[in-house]
DNA sequence: GAGTTTGAAACT
DNA sequence: CAGTTTCAAACTC
């Protein structure tokens, strides 16, 4: 499958934008490689979908997860879960383990976050859990049967009681060491094997790097439990073991999203590397996310890497998230490093922009690939939210990117040759095997792995939106876009990300890797691949396919309607300057140019190369050139001002010539104008202001007017429809009808004759017939009136 | 719509 | 940095 299924685009946006959902997926390095690809996404039944956690057979694998769950006890029905703390982390483990055929869905109360799972086989797979440094491994036990044993004996040596439908750890050593369990509330909620819902998680703390795990069952961690329960968030990470004669194991791992500030709504965005995300049962459980494991997990620098630049608030900060950051490390999230650092890395990032909220960005780790710890960039944006998106250059053949109309966000999918086949099959269960050595990407309520691309003067601000806890519907209206990168090499162009033009991609140039990167307009990005979007439109049944072909339609500089609608700037008429120098308000503005009246544009896709040359020249020359020139004021659009001044010298600066002028806004100390008329106290600008203002109130009675006149014509058409349907063609308001004229006439002659006859003088006829005259247009009113009387009451 | 004016961008 | 040229938008007719 090569599309993010809707219903994983619609949730992508929520829950990027707080940092605190960025976790970093530690993974062992003494884990095996398995050729095994990983599904990334995947089509097939959810049922099944399997998560293999460090099987016996890979005793030094472990699943580390790092996220934590949504209340379990807070939302009725929902499964049992495992709370986990380490540290300052709170772990909740919801297992799905449902023994029935029947779909399971676990949705959070407060957050909506849902997680379904539909496994046809009895989880009872024993797992053993290693907490540290965030991080929980689990061990599948080598059969179910000592699972169930295990169970059945309700041993203090199992250490996890079964009884209690919620597990808490209140402390977790280091990896190898015993877990301290509890179980709080014990057969508060009684386990029924057969509900899901209702059943009792059936972990059991087994194995951990074959080792007997002996935690110890704790009375402190209840508080734990309850403390953050509100804000959990649940994501499946189903991993694939080589042994297959295991059943396959549903298990769902939450982490608490923030455990300070964070309201309920606000959503997580754990990503893992490396991971498959798969949304299950997209009906079921809009929410729920699938990750598979990559069983290669070894830290090591990889060529090709992703980065995702998203330039928010921070302009110069640097957001990197180590998802595969080894277990020793620290808990830290999130750690901001130069742009230059992050280059070259692997990234499938997901960004949400949120007021003053740092970047945040999940990075996946490929399965076939050593990798580095997939880091993101967040380049401040200046003047509004706008995202910058770094996309490999040698992988964008095998990128392909989807639109929703309406969206302002795009989707990268990426497409590998192994997988391009399942690409058609964006059924709603979305399932699709990943191949080794690519990232993998998938979004969904719980995880974003993509990035979103605004438009670069069109961008606001995103405020996360508030999970519900019914399922969410997944529309194609959705205002946002995301971006999937895959992995690339190192670019050889490194511009100023700071700098770069609002909402820029870089992407690959054409003629393949190892070329450089391509600034690409963020807005383009739509632009970028139609081909593509027509292409996955026709070959699947993507649910968006007919929004997405007609955003396909859209020419790069053609004339379309629908992309004139979504591009609010002027067009350019560039001539001479390929639309590739600053002359060009396209260019300019970090756009390609699209539905312009340029001549020889340079500005578009096609010319990526020359594009990113002059893009580095106007860097060289001016590190600010793409930043807006009009900086917002430190307290609010009053202090706007302009960056340089304008330099005017006959407009008076007060014509749209002036930039400042153009901007709205009065000419401050830097600029370096003359016979400048642009300030406060301008007699000049003054009138002019009123000029504006006079000119406005008429446009606006103007308008009134014609709104109220064709108001009025409406309604008179309104009312003289219906009759004219029934009239017989015939309207009953034309009282002067071909036969009421002849009478008329008749009766003004026949004045006319008797007043001849009887020789009255030519005035006196006059009148005479004018008082006829006055009759009959008294006898026409009346039969009108009557007539009218008469229609209503039929008609009506 | 053609021509002029204007000032930012680019160039020297 | 200053002067000049280029350029495209704004403006005028």
């Amino acid at each position: 499958m090569d599309v993010v299924s809707p219903e994983l685009n619609s949730l992508l946006p929520d829950e990027i934008m707080d940092t605190e959902a960025i976790e970093e997926v530690p993974h062992s390095q003494s884990e095996p490689m398995h050729d095994t690809p990983v599904p990334m996404e995947t089509d097939a039944p959810v049922t099944s979908e399997s998560l293999n956690i460090c099987s016996n057979a890979a005793p030094a694998e472990h699943v580390q997860a790092v996220t934590t769950a949504a209340a379990a006890d807070s939302a009725p029905g929902s499964q049992s879960s495992v709370t986990i703390s380490a540290s300052s982390t709170l772990f909740t483990i919801k297992p799905a383990l449902a023994t029935s055929t029947a779909a399971t869905k676990t949705t959070d109360s407060l957050t909506g976050t849902t997680v379904s799972t539909s496994s046809t086989q009895k989880l009872a797979t024993p797992f053993a859990f290693s907490a540290a440094n965030h991080q929980i491994i689990l061990s599948k036990v080598a059969s179910a049967q000592a699972t169930e044993a295990a169970k059945a004996a309700a041993a203090p040596a199992q250490v996890i009681k079964q009884e209690g439908q919620k597990l808490l750890v209140t402390t977790i050593g280091k990896s190898g060491q015993s877990i301290v369990l509890q179980l709080p509330q014990t057969g508060s909620k009684p386990q029924t094997s057969g509900d899901a819902k209702s059943q009792t998680p059936q972990f059991k703390v087994v194995t951990i790097d074959g080792r007997e795990l002996k935690p110890v069952v704790g009375s402190a961690g209840n508080q734990v439990t309850t403390l953050q329960a509100h804000q959990l968030k649940t994501m499946q990470i189903p991993k694939k073991t080589p042994a297959s004669s295991t059943a396959p194991i549903k298990f769902i791992i939450t982490k608490t999203v923030n455990s300070k500030g964070l309201s309920p709504q606000t959503s997580v965005t754990p990503v893992i590397a490396g991971r498959v995300v798969t949304q299950t049962s997209p009906v079921m459980s809009p929410k729920t996310i699938t990750l598979s494991e990559p069983h290669n997990t070894t830290i090591q620098s990889v060529p090709g890497k992703k980065i995702a630049i998203s330039p928010l608030k921070t302009p110069s900060k640097v957001t990197v998230v180590s998802v595969a950051s080894p277990p020793s490390n620290t808990s830290q999230k999130s750690v901001a490093l130069p742009v230059n650092v992050a280059l070259g890395q692997q990234i499938l990032a997901v960004q949400q922009s949120a007021p003053a909220s740092p970047v945040k960005v999940a990075t996946s780790q490929t399965t076939a690939q050593n990798i580095k710890p997939v880091q993101s960039v967040a380049v401040g944006g200046v003047g509004g939210s706008q995202f910058k998106t770094i996309i490999p250059l040698a992988t964008q053949p095998n990128v392909q990117q989807i639109q929703v109309p309406g969206s302002r966000f795009h989707y990268v999918r990426l497409v590998s040759a192994t997988t391009a086949s399942a690409a058609g099959q964006p059924s709603a269960p979305n399932t699709s095997s990943v191949p080794t050595g690519k990232p993998l990407v998938v979004n969904t309520g719980a995880v974003r792995m993509s990035v979103p691309v605004v438009q670069a003067q069109t961008m606001k601000q995103v405020v996360p939106k508030p999970l519900t806890a019914a399922p969410q519907v997944v529309t194609t209206t959705q205002t946002q876009q995301r971006l999937i990168m895959p992995a690339t090499p190192l670019p050889q162009i490194q511009p100023n990300f700071t700098n770069l033009p609002p909402g820029t991609v870089l992407t690959s140039a054409p003629g393949g890797s190892n070329v450089g990167y391509a600034v690409v307009p963020a807005q383009y990005v739509t632009q970028l691949q139609q081909s593509q979007f027509v292409t996955l439109a026709s070959s699947s049944s993507f649910p968006a396919s007919s929004s997405i072909q007609t955003q396909a339609k859209l020419p790069y500089n053609g004339v379309s309607a629908a992309e004139t609608t979504s591009r609010p700037r002027k067009p350019c008429n560039c001539t001479k300057s390929q639309c590739l120098k600053l002359y060009c308000d396209c260019f300019a503005n970090g756009e390609f140019c699209n539905n312009c009246n340029c001549n020889n544009c340079f500005n578009n896709l096609e010319h990526e190369t020359e594009r990113l040359k002059a893009i580095k020249t106007c860097l060289d020359r001016n590190p600010e050139a793409f930043k807006p020139k009009i900086g917002k004021g430190k307290e609010g659009e009053s202090d706007r001002r302009h960056s340089k001044g304008c330099n005017c010298k006959r407009s008076g600066c007060l014509k749209n010539y002036c930039e400042c002028y153009e901007a709205k806004i009065m000419c401050s100390s830097i600029c370096k104008c003359i016979g400048c008329k642009n300030f406060e106290e301008s007699p000049e600008r003054k009138t002019l202001m009123h000029l504006a203002d006079a000119a406005e109130v008429r446009v606006q009675q103007q308008t009134a007017a014609k709104t109220k006149l064709s108001s009025q014509i409406s309604d008179l058409l309104m009312r003289t429809t219906p009759i004219i349907s029934n009239g017989g063609g015939r309207l009953p308001y034309t009282f002067v009808t071909k036969e009421v004229l002849e009478a008329t006439c008749e009766c003004l002659l026949e004045q006319a004759k008797r007043a001849e006859q009887t020789r009255q003088p030519q005035a006196e006829a006059e009148r005479v017939i004018l008082e006829e005259f006055g009759h009959c247009l008294m006898s026409i009113i009346s039969s009108a009136g009557k007539a009218k009387t008469d229609c209503a009451s039929i008609n009506c």
